[in-house]
DNA sequence: AATGAATGAGTATTCATTCAT
DNA sequence: AATGAATGAATACTCATTCAT
């Protein structure tokens, strides 16, 4: 474990700094004041800017793949791991809405010196693979419908892009009722991917035919 | 028509420079420099940067509109409507790249003096309006499964996060095949909204009836 | 005469503009657009800021030497002439709220290059000159005390500055009573310099002895 | 005590470089270049430049005051105490005369957002307040002749003027012999103010009786 | 006479980073 | 480990002046 504690707060501090002012405005000058410390402590413990916002990414994920993985890992069926995919990521959203907005910000502000997206795309295909894995295992079990490689790149893509946009929106309506949108969404998306023919196929949870 | 030349030209550089550098980087003296004009020029033609970035956020969405418009109100099916927005939409992001690269580096970064999101939220409602109106029609014509008020609303906002989406996807990846993402697209969300003709097909409304 | 009606116009809108907004933020740009007219017509009329700056300063100097000279010149005795030198000039001021505020403005900060001031000085001994003369005769009548030749001077700038004080007053607090303050500043000057040994003198109106 | 060497240093170059420049010239660019620092370093030390601004009247008015206050108040007598304030008041101008001339820029050039002189006026009271003290003071002990509140109010500020006056004239005539100045200048107040009738009045120093 | 577009040096302020202590 | 002073390049914006039309 290569993580201080010190380097752990300002990580914290940075965040919810971030999720606050966006991006632009969280400069280590605000960053260092309101975790209270000292410019040079931030010097100390990270190499530079660069370094930080890394660590967030970082931390980010981490957070998020802890909370989801032993709700969407224990799930029996292709339909119920889609389901618990959807509705634990946006619970998680939820719990935790200045990790999404600040990592949000990073992922699409923090460049490189020649102007490219530090954080840009690299993580896309990482990202799409256990959705992709699910539709596929969904597809052999029969009780999604058969993809070709493209359509089961757009459809994980389609998922991921609608459950990303609930960050944004809930940036502008903290309110917004999210266990709600999530089981709508739920049922938009397993309407969208289950087998048409199958009557077996009528529960959201997808029961497995005999 | 209150547009200069001098102005447009400007606008146009600028959405040029902000899809490549991104917001941040694209300072005054950036675009001002690629438009091999003075500094002084730009602040005649402009009272300041936020005049600016309104200007771009207007050009581009007047650009997407005019050339939208026509495709999809040609259509005399609800089907065939939603698909032509998908599908045009798509159709005008492969054709002005930079231009939907520079309206989300501007409406996710832009702020106010005190750190709100400029062109937050606000446009949120009037862009989804036009999807949900297509999935009424659909829904009165029969050819879409009912919607709820909240349903609808959830399903204009995945359409739209999942072109967006591409938007993303397009700055990472930019020789993305859109036309066949388009129509994979088109054929998802109308598996997705469709009425369920088949019998066997009730499950798109997804209700756990007690 | 010099001056055409577009310069006169001019000038006349540059010291209302000084007036209200102080030297500094009276820039070309914005007398030009209060006066209505174009930057070229200002560079056609004056070959320079500067040259807008000396005709102010020659136009209020003038309009209160045209105001005050039959005042003061009508007079018949040295204490009459010293009043009706105060009252006269403290009217015009009230009349001319503008005029002086500008003066006062342009006299203070217009500069040249190598950081003099531009209308410093020169001027002053011009100024107190009327005043100086005043005392010698009301010395010469036996009307004021002797002066010597520094008396003199130290007592004509008192006066000069106790009225050029007034300007800077009436900036803050523009609804002063002018004419209370007039009568009593010149009686306090005439206590200060009638001859003190006749107790005639005593009285404020400077009564001539029999 | 808030105020670190760095702040004083810089503080003291700015009082001599607006004293030589002007206002408008002692840019915050000036004023590091002549203290050989980085610009950086300004803003370390100062939130803004109208920061600077205040602390460089709260300086002169706090030295004028360090300078004046055992001199003005170690007066027996009415007569005496105006002497010393006048006296006190342009030696201090005389050593300190960059101070004077900034404070003089400072004051009447720095402004608000909205245009309004940032030190205007509220000084002005607290200012005259001293003087009319002294004034009411002789007026009780019968060395000065009665006051209304505005004769009061009027004679302090023609006292004041008077001595403001001899900072711009040290502006342009630094050799000024204020020594004697102030000897006169004394006189001439003294003469104003004191009471007509009796006759032992009649020195400058203002007769103590036996 | 008049226009208004263009220039470029100037302004205050922000900020990531360095470094002596 | 930590401090905080210092750096200097970068930012948006102002403005007197020039000049082709």
């Amino acid at each position: 474990m290569e993580q201080s504690k010190r380097r752990q707060q300002i990580v914290e501090v940075a965040i919810h700094t971030i999720a606050e002012l966006g991006y632009a405005q969280a400069s280590v000058g605000q960053i260092v004041k309101r975790a209270s410390v000292s410019k040079g402590v931030f010097t100390y413990h990270f190499a530079s800017k660069d370094e930080l916002m890394e660590q967030i990414v970082h931390e980010v994920f981490d957070a998020g793949a802890r909370f989801m993985s032993p709700r969407v890992e224990g799930q029996t069926t292709p339909g119920g791991m889609l389901k618990a995919y959807i509705e634990s990521n946006l619970e998680f959203m939820g719990g935790h809405r200045d990790y999404i907005v600040a990592l949000t910000e990073v992922v699409t502000n923090a460049r490189t010196a020649d102007g490219k997206l530090r954080f840009g795309g690299a993580a896309d295909d990482l990202i799409l693979e256990p959705l992709i894995e699910i539709l596929r295992w969904g597809q052999e079990a029969g009780e999604f419908k058969p993809f070709t490689e493209r359509s089961a790149r757009v459809t994980a893509a389609a998922i991921r892009s609608a459950i990303d946009g609930i960050a944004s929106q809930l940036l502008v309506n903290p309110g917004l009722d999210l266990s709600g949108y999530a089981a709508e969404l739920a049922d938009l998306f397993l309407s969208a991917v289950h087998r048409p023919s199958h009557p077996a196929d009528s529960s959201a949870e997808g029961g497995e035919q005999s």
